[in-house]
RNA sequence: CGGGGCGUGGCUCAGCCUGGUAGAGCGCUGCGUUCGGGACGCAGAGGUCGCAAGUUCAAAUCUUGUCGCCCCGACCA
C-alpha cells in the first residue's frame, strides 16, 4: 500500500495492473458492496445501509434519517412484537418525552448510569439576538431532561395509580423515542436518538416480577429466532454489566458475522429499588403497606443493525422473509411491442402469488415496472434484500416459466410458472430457516470452551486483531473484579451468564479458584 | 475532553506545497442508439471553493481566528 494511504482507503486502489494505452474499463465488481465483509467489516456495514436505502446520516450529529425501506422493516418488527406483548397481557400507553431533572436523582445508581448522556432542556422560548439570529430565553425553573429511558417518570405516575394489591399487576408498554447523548454513534447500533419500546410493570411479589422478567426475555428470544432468524443466548448480566438500578438484567446476545457479540434486548428485574425511590407502595391483602416490585424491558432500532450484521452478504442486505417489507418482486422483461403482453402476464402472476400465503398472511408481492435497465433493476432489489426476485419475459411466457432468484442462492433458475406459484410459500419458509441455520452454524463454529488464561488470551488476541475477534468463549469465573485487567487488555466483555448453564460448579479459568458461574465472553458492540 | 484528519456543483474528490479569478468522475435533464442484465454517444443544467478577518495589484491556494464534520481513545440499548 502506498505510504500515507489510510488503511480504509486501500480498497479504492485497483489491485489490477492497468495498461497505459487502452484504458481498460473497470471490471464489473464481483460484489455489489465494496469493501467486502472480509476487507473492512465496519465500512461494509455502512455501505449495506446505504445500498439498501435503509437510512442516512442527518445534519444533526448522531441522529439518522430512517428511510422508507428501513422504516417498513422497523414497522414489521414493531407489529410482530406488539402482537406478542398484547398476547402476554400488556397494553400500550404513552408517557412524556421530558422528565424533571429531580426525578432522575431519586435512584442513585440510575443517576450514575445516565447522567453523563442526557440532553437537558433549560429554556422554553427563543428571542432575537442583538447580534443576529436567535437566542434561548425564558429559563425554566427546573431543567427537564429528554428521556434516556422512562423508569423515573413512569414510576412517579405508577405511584399515584397504585393503592391496593387489587391495582396490581400493572402491565404497560410504550413505543417511543429516547435520547442518549453518545460520544460515538453508528447507524442503528448506537444513535443519539433512537426508537424503541419500553415495558414497565409493577407486581405485588418478587416472584411475580421475576416471572415477568423471564417471560419477556423469552418473548425477545422467540422474536429474534422466529422472526429475525437470529439465534440468541439468553442469560443474566453480571453486576458490572447490569442496567443502572436493576437487581438483575437478562439479555439476549447474538453473534454478528464478524464474531462480535451484540446485545439485542434486555429485561430487567428492578426489585424494589425504583419502588422505594419513587414510593410505589400498596396495601396488601393482609392489610400491611408494602413496596411494589417492578420490571422494565426493551428492544430498539438496534435490532435493524443486528439483522443487517447477521444475514447480509457482499451483495447487500439479506432480509428474513417474515420481516421483509416485500417478499417477492416481479421484474417484467420486455422490449418494444411486447410490453403490453408482458405487463398483463406480470400482473396475473402477481395476483396469483398474492393469493398464496406465507406465515399465515398473504404473500407480499410487487411489480417493478420502472423504465430502467434490467441489470440495474435486478441489483437494486438484490441490494435491498428482497427475498425472491422473479423475471418474466416473452420467452418465459411462451414456455410457461419464470426466472427465479432467491436471495441466499448465488444462481437464479428457471421454473414452471405453476410450480413457482404453488411453492412460493414453501420457498419463503425454506429461506427463513436456512438463514437461521446459517447464523446458528456461524455461532456454533466460533464458540469454544476455555479453561485457562493462555487459551483465553490466544482466542481473543490471535491473528489480525482488527478483523478477527475470536468469537464466543464459555468459561467459568470466580470473581468479576479479578478479571477486569485481563478483559480490559483484550477488550473482551462478559456477555452474560447463560440461563440453565450453571448447574455444576467448576474452576475459574484465570485464578483456578472454585467457581459457580460460567459465562459467555466476547468482544462486543 | 485528549491525539490525528477534512470542509471545493446533489455525491466522491482533484486543484493548495510553487497565489493569476474553478475541474473530473458519478448522479441529474434532453435527444438518439441500445435492451434477458448493474449500457453507450451527443448536448445541457448546476459551485460567491465552511465562515470571518488579514497579507497582496490579485486568495480555493498564504496567515490568524472561528464553526462544523470524520477517524482513533475514555462511556454505552
Amino acid at each position: 500500500m502506498p505510504r500515507g494511504v489510510p488503511e480504509s482507503f486501500a480498497r479504492f486502489i485497483s489491485p489490477l495492473p492497468r495498461t497505459p494505452f487502452a484504458p481498460t474499463p473497470m471490471p464489473a465488481p464481483k460484489t455489489a458492496i465494496s469493501p467486502t465483509r472480509e476487507v473492512d467489516y465496519p465500512e461494509w456495514y455502512q455501505q449495506v445501509i446505504k445500498a439498501a436505502d435503509l437510512a442516512e446520516n442527518s445534519s444533526v450529529r448522531g441522529c439518522m434519517v430512517i428511510k422508507p425501506w428501513g422504516y417498513q422493516l422497523w414497522e414489521n418488527i414493531q407489529r410482530a412484537l406488539d402482537d406478542m406483548f398484547k398476547a402476554t397481557g400488556h397494553q400500550n400507553a404513552y408517557f412524556p418525552l421530558f422528565i424533571p431533572m429531580s426525578y432522575l436523582e431519586k435512584e442513585a445508581e440510575h443517576v450514575e448510569g445516565f447522567a453523563k448522556e442526557c440532553a437537558v432542556v433549560t429554556h422554553h422560548r427563543l428571542e432575537p439576538n442583538p447580534d443576529g439570529g436567535l437566542r434561548p430565553a425564558g429559563k425554566l425553573e427546573e431543567p427537564l431532561i429528554v428521556r434516556p429511558t422512562s423508569e423515573t417518570i413512569i414510576g412517579a405516575t405508577y405511584a399515584k395509580w397504585v393503592q391496593s394489591y387489587r391495582d396490581l399487576p400493572i402491565l404497560i408498554n410504550q413505543w417511543a423515542n429516547v435520547v442518549r447523548w453518545e460520544m460515538r454513534t453508528r447507524m442503528f447500533l448506537r444513535t443519539a436518538e433512537f426508537l424503541w419500546q419500553e415495558g414497565h410493570t409493577v407486581h405485588a411479589t418478587a416472584a411475580e416480577a421475576i416471572a415477568e422478567t423471564e417471560k419477556m426475555v423469552d418473548v425477545y428470544r422467540d422474536f429474534a429466532q422466529d422472526w429475525m432468524a437470529m439465534p440468541v443466548i439468553v442469560g443474566s448480566k453480571t453486576a458490572k454489566e447490569r442496567f443502572p438500578g436493576a437487581v438483575d438484567t437478562l439479555s439476549i446476545e447474538a453473534m454478528m458475522q464478524d464474531r462480535k457479540a451484540l446485545q439485542a434486548g434486555t429485561s430487567h428485574f428492578l426489585g424494589q429499588n425504583f419502588a422505594k425511590a419513587q414510593d410505589i407502595k400498596f396495601q396488601s391483602e393482609k392489610g400491611g403497606v408494602e413496596h411494589a416490585w417492578t420490571t422494565s424491558w426493551g428492544v430498539s432500532t438496534r435490532l435493524v443493525g443486528a439483522l443487517i450484521m447477521t444475514h447480509s452478504d457482499d451483495d447487500g442486505l439479506v432480509l428474513p422473509p417474515r420481516l421483509a417489507p416485500t417478499h417477492v418482486v416481479i421484474q417484467p422483461i420486455y422490449k418494444g411491442d411486447s410490453r403490453a403482453e408482458v405487463m398483463a402476464e406480470a400482473q396475473s402472476l402477481r395476483d396469483e402469488i398474492a393469493a398464496q400465503s406465507y406465515a399465515g398472511a398473504p404473500v407480499r408481492v410487487t411489480i417493478d415496472d420502472r423504465d430502467i435497465r434490467g441489470g440495474e433493476k435486478k441489483w437494486y432489489h438484490v441490494k435491498r434484500g428482497v427475498p425472491i426476485r422473479l423475471e418474466i419475459g416473452p420467452k418465459d411466457i411462451a414456455a410457461g416459466t419464470v426466472f427465479c432468484g432467491i436471495r441466499n442462492q448465488p444462481k437464479s433458475f428457471g421454473i414452471s410458472r405453476s410450480e413457482l406459484v404453488s411453492t412460493i410459500g414453501t420457498k419463503l419458509e425454506t429461506l427463513q430457516s436456512e438463514l437461521f441455520a446459517a447464523a446458528l452454524h456461524l455461532r456454533e463454529s466460533n464458540t469454544v470452551t476455555i479453561t485457562n488464561e493462555a487459551d483465553f488470551r490466544d482466542f481473543f488476541s490471535t491473528q489480525n486483531e482488527d478483523k478477527i475477534h475470536g468469537g464466543f468463549a464459555h468459561a467459568y469465573f470466580a470473581d468479576e473484579d479479578a478479571l477486569e485487567p485481563l478483559l480490559k487488555e483484550l477488550k473482551v466483555t462478559i456477555r452474560c451468564v447463560p440461563r440453565g448453564d450453571n448447574t455444576t460448579p467448576g474452576t475459574c479459568f484465570l485464578t483456578g479458584r472454585p467457581a459457580e458461574k460460567k459465562a459467555v465472553f466476547a468482544k462486543a458492540y
